[in-house]
RNA sequence: CCAGCGGUAGCAAAGCGGUUAUGCGAUGGUCUGUAAAACCAUUUUAGGCAGGUUCAACUCCUGCCCGCUGGACCA
């Protein structure tokens, strides 16, 4: 493949890219390059970072980009997810690379790292030291936005903790590129600020899209871009902002039901997200099915056709909806015969539902 | 370790020794071929924990726990 068409391949599934003449540089040279990601194994795994994650990933693959997924259980920990369960939390780890493979991760090309394992080497230790010295308190606190924290008032010390370690992961781990969601940017800024200063290459920071709370939106959010789509991501804490991974057909039809959808209106539509970012790059052509009287079936090749019917009204809320809830199901059916059919992803699934139930 | 202040429903936030705070949110309904908005209704013994005083405690007293602020100790 191309440079020119594997930066093309990269620009379709990212929002920004830090470092974009550095990332054409690299691809020119024809070395191996590697990306990452970290997950805080949490509870529940939704749409976005199941399946919307593999598209990518996936998609990086395919340009010859291998990956690294960092299990970020001593994170989670320090985050206090799942209760502060360090045994929960790597439970629930282990069920999230099954709902990946259930997914269609090429896994081939992926490694799977544990922050338990990063930890035992000295050389992790120092490095994170490292960092911390060459930053200051306020510039780690202001970092808090990737852990998910608004407050900055009430962090742990622990959490004090997590942006260097976080930033220490990429070096540790010998990765080229930090590929995640546009909510990791501050930390991924941090990284390549302190790169310099402590004598590591600066890693290229591709950003993804945070598709957006099915829910609506709130009245006065921020008003910079970025700010304000972290602030409107699907979100584990409020269930029906988000699809899960494990949401049955019933529960899938009801919340898309549910859902905001303005008419002829594409900002912060969730609906229109949905397409853009998980139908449209799962299917070449994706076909609306419709009753007669309200236009008949039509079949779109690209998303832009399909966003322009939108605007204009040729395409109404309701039949959106019930097009994507069939999508979605769709892409979903192998996950849930992949849970069905494997005892030990099945046994590891009720273990995490049974982590989130409320008592 | 000491002192001051605080801990009230999912969240925010008052008053009060005894009979509904309230706001937001959430839920249901009406209206739109979706949702939102608007309007109507609902949200059930909330009072950090343990004792005590009292006919009666969220309210007063004691102890403990947790948080914030300041201070002491280390120097």
């Amino acid at each position: 493949m191309k440079v020119e068409d594997k930066i093309k391949e990269i620009k379709a599934i990212s929002e920004e890219i830090i470092g974009f003449d550095e990332l054409t540089a690299d691809l020119a040279k024809n070395e191996k390059l590697i990306a990452y990601d970290g997950f805080e194994p949490s509870g529940k795994i939704h749409i976005a970072q199941g399946l919307m994650r593999v598209l990518i990933i996936n998609k990086l693959i395919e340009v010859g980009i291998d990956f690294k997924i960092l299990i970020a259980d001593w994170l989670a920990y320090a985050n206090n997810k799942l209760g502060g369960d360090l045994e929960k939390i790597k439970i629930t780890g282990e069920y999230y690379k099954h709902v990946w493979k259930a997914c269609g991760l090429n896994d081939s090309k992926v490694e799977f790292l544990w922050t338990s394992n990063l930890v035992k080497d000295d050389d992790y230790w120092f490095l994170v030291m490292k960092i911390a010295k060459n930053t200051t308190l306020k510039r780690i606190i202001r970092c808090s936005q990737v852990m998910g924290r608004s407050e900055t008032g009430n962090l742990s010390a622990a959490q004090i903790l997590y942006p260097a370690m976080q930033a220490a992961d990429i070096f540790y781990i010998k990765a080229n590129i930090a590929q995640m969601g546009l909510d990791q940017r501050k930390v991924n800024m941090l990284t390549r600020q302190i790169a310099d200063e402590i004598g590591y290459k600066k890693p290229i920071a591709i950003h993804h899209h945070m598709i957006m709370s099915l829910l609506p939106p709130e009245k006065d959010g921020p008003k910079d871009k970025i700010e304000r789509s972290i602030k409107m991501k699907m979100s584990k804490s409020k269930p029906d902002s988000a699809i899960f991974m494990s949401d049955s057909p019933e529960e899938i039809k009801t919340k898309i039901l549910k859902a905001y959808c303005p008419t002829k209106i594409v900002v912060d539509n969730p609906i229109m997200e949905y397409f853009k970012y998980i139908v449209f790059c799962g299917f070449e052509k994706v076909e609306i099915k419709r009753e007669n009287k309200f236009g008949g079936d039509v079949t779109y090749l690209n998303y832009e056709s399909f966003q322009t019917d939108y605007e204009n009204g040729s395409l109404f809320p309701l039949d959106v909806k019930i097009n994507l809830v069939r999508y979605l199901n769709q892409m979903l059916q192998p996950v849930r015969d992949y849970f069905i059919n494997n005892q030990e992803a099945r046994s590891l699934q009720e273990q995490v539902e049974s982590f989130t139930r409320k008592a």
